[in-house]
DNA sequence: CTGAAAGCGCTTACAG
DNA sequence: CTGAAAGCGCTTACAG
């Protein structure tokens, strides 16, 4: 006869049970989704569990399924648009799962060796990898050494020991230049991202392959090197500013070097798009917080996080089950997004 | 004669309790620190602890104690980089307990009954709440009567039934315009926030007051309204620079309307800091984004969310173990942060 | 396809 | 100040 220790009680799969006449076992099996219960006796718990409201106890799920899912978000020093948005896609499915999050920060003189222990000082089981770090081999190496599962978000070079999810960084690219070329530019410049991230090749590829089908010149003139700052994107559109004849459009390889060249153009009298079309890349925050807002290609960086997030959870717990695991490389859809800047 | 059921065993209060050669009960005080254990029994568990490297099974924790704390964090539209150092402050305090964080996005015309049934559906037992948020009286009151806890982050309105943590947000605006006054500055501008929020009256207020105590007029034309948006700070900025003669120096409500003013500056032909001084607020990523980088006020907003999860989560045990819970009003040291812009 | 029993690792409520 | 017992809400492993 169960003493009640709490004040208001939740119902439990013990109250689900007796109002569905089936044995808690059932309960459970429906709520994990076990195939081998007949819909007939689903329904019934089905239909105890939305009039009781019922919510299962996480803790005692992990508890009692011997998991204990320690997901680590590292990262050196994404925007932090492009953070958040990590973070809520993380979240949202650590949530849903009794999974736990923790951030971790990797200094650029971190070693892959001091970062391992304190993901291990931590508990992870699993590391979830942003560019560029998802894009560093002896840390990948490191970390998978080290039994950590990994998911790489937004790499141009997905590992077989490793999760991965990505867009079609080249196709991106090479339709966000086709939206330039249909309105008629035939000079375009380009703003490429550091070249530590394996994605940067991909998107000067598609932007040269663009230029090329559309039987444009590739200048080497009107290609700028920038590493994804701000600050390196004001340099760079200053270096295709002084092209002579200079760029009708910039395509930079993201938002924040693309919010960095409306500055540039600013400041050379010039009106944006009306002067010169400039596009970015991602759709982080910045490109509708600058004025006019960026056209841009949309990255789906919150779902990225979440379906990468997901893969390691399912990871770690076949791992667990000792059941072997799958590494998928999952991609996603891009869009291109016209705002008013180009 | 337990089975085992999992693979990798770690060491559990049992584990410790053989080693120390005390009971599991003694263990888990020595654990929780509570009080009542001698100090030579604390010792001989604590040196069990650390050689079995044992650590407390936070599902187990939360099982037994009967808690299960879901704090949410509701936010409307904070900057991504205000939104993801709240995220990491609260992560960094839920971790450590074994609490839940889930994040809720609240629309301009959502309603504040709506909402109250979306933190409900999530089972929130507590609410942290970031400007403009923090200062909705209906929402703040409907939360209330829900009966769930509510931590207000940087409000210059503390209520009596939520927990609150702050700054001086009168005291840093004083004393940044006093930096400006130091400098030399006679003429100096200022681009006030969103009226909704309550420290936007404290920080112009704070601005008044260092002109008042330095001799200095306060003149109308020199006083701009933003809304905290980087558009708001570029129409702000332009009436600002359109005064006769103009301002010298720029003090803006938050760093985003200020890198607004910075980039109007250059649009004017200005240089900054020569021709006038920009100073923003909040020391968020865009402080030290932009070129020249942001003199500005330090709020350390992680350290605040970090502050109001705890409370959160202290209080959601209050009130679990029917205790009374304490409304701590706490306030965080802010900082001047002298850059290059003025 | 379904169920009775045992156990996950900790803490509560009692004793002493 | 310390401990033996029971229980938190679920799932595993085994039966049938």
């Amino acid at each position: 006869v169960a003493r009640t220790r709490k004040g208001l009680q939740r119902p439990t799969v013990a109250d689900v049970a007796r109002l569905a006449g089936v044995s808690a076992m059932t309960v459970s099996r429906v709520v994990n989704r076990e195939p081998s219960v007949l819909s007939a006796t689903r329904e019934k718990v089905q239909s105890a569990i939305a009039t009781l409201g019922y919510e299962p106890n996480q803790a005692a799920r992990a508890l009692a399924g011997g998991r204990d899912c320690r997901i680590a978000l590292l990262h050196s020093n994404p925007s932090s648009a492009y953070l958040s948005e990590l973070l809520m896609g993380c979240l949202a499915e650590i949530n849903a799962s009794d999974a736990q999050l923790t951030v971790e920060y990797a200094d650029e003189d971190t070693s892959a060796r001091e970062l391992v222990h304190k993901l291990q000082a931590h508990r992870a089981d699993a590391v979830l990898l942003p560019p560029p770090l998802c894009d560093n081999p002896e840390l990948l190496q490191e970390i998978h050494r080290a039994g950590l599962l990994i998911a790489q978000v937004a790499t141009a070079r997905p590992l077989p020991f490793a999760f991965a999810v990505t867009i079609a960084d080249e196709d991106a690219a090479r339709s966000m230049t086709e939206h330039l070329v249909a309105r008629g530019h035939e000079r375009i410049g380009f703003i490429g991202g550091n070249s530590n991230q394996t994605a940067s090749a991909l998107r000067e590829r598609g932007y040269r392959l663009a230029l090329g089908n559309a039987g444009l010149p590739v200048t080497e003139a009107l290609i700028a090197q920038g590493d994804f700052t701000y600050r390196s994107g004001l340099a760079a559109a200053e270096r295709l500013l002084a092209a002579n004849p200079r760029p009708t459009a910039i395509f930079a390889s993201n938002d924040d070097m693309a919010a960095a060249a409306v500055m540039i153009a600013h400041r050379h009298g010039l009106d944006v798009p009306a002067d010169i079309s400039i596009c970015g890349y991602d759709d982080t925050a910045i490109a509708t917080t600058v004025w006019p807002e960026l056209t841009t290609v949309r990255q789906p960086i919150r779902e990225m996080a979440a379906r990468a997030a997901q893969l390691l959870i399912a990871g770690v717990d076949a791992h667990h089950r000792e059941r072997p695991v799958e590494f998928r490389h999952v991609r996603l859809d891009y869009e291109i997004r016209v705002r008013d800047s180009g």
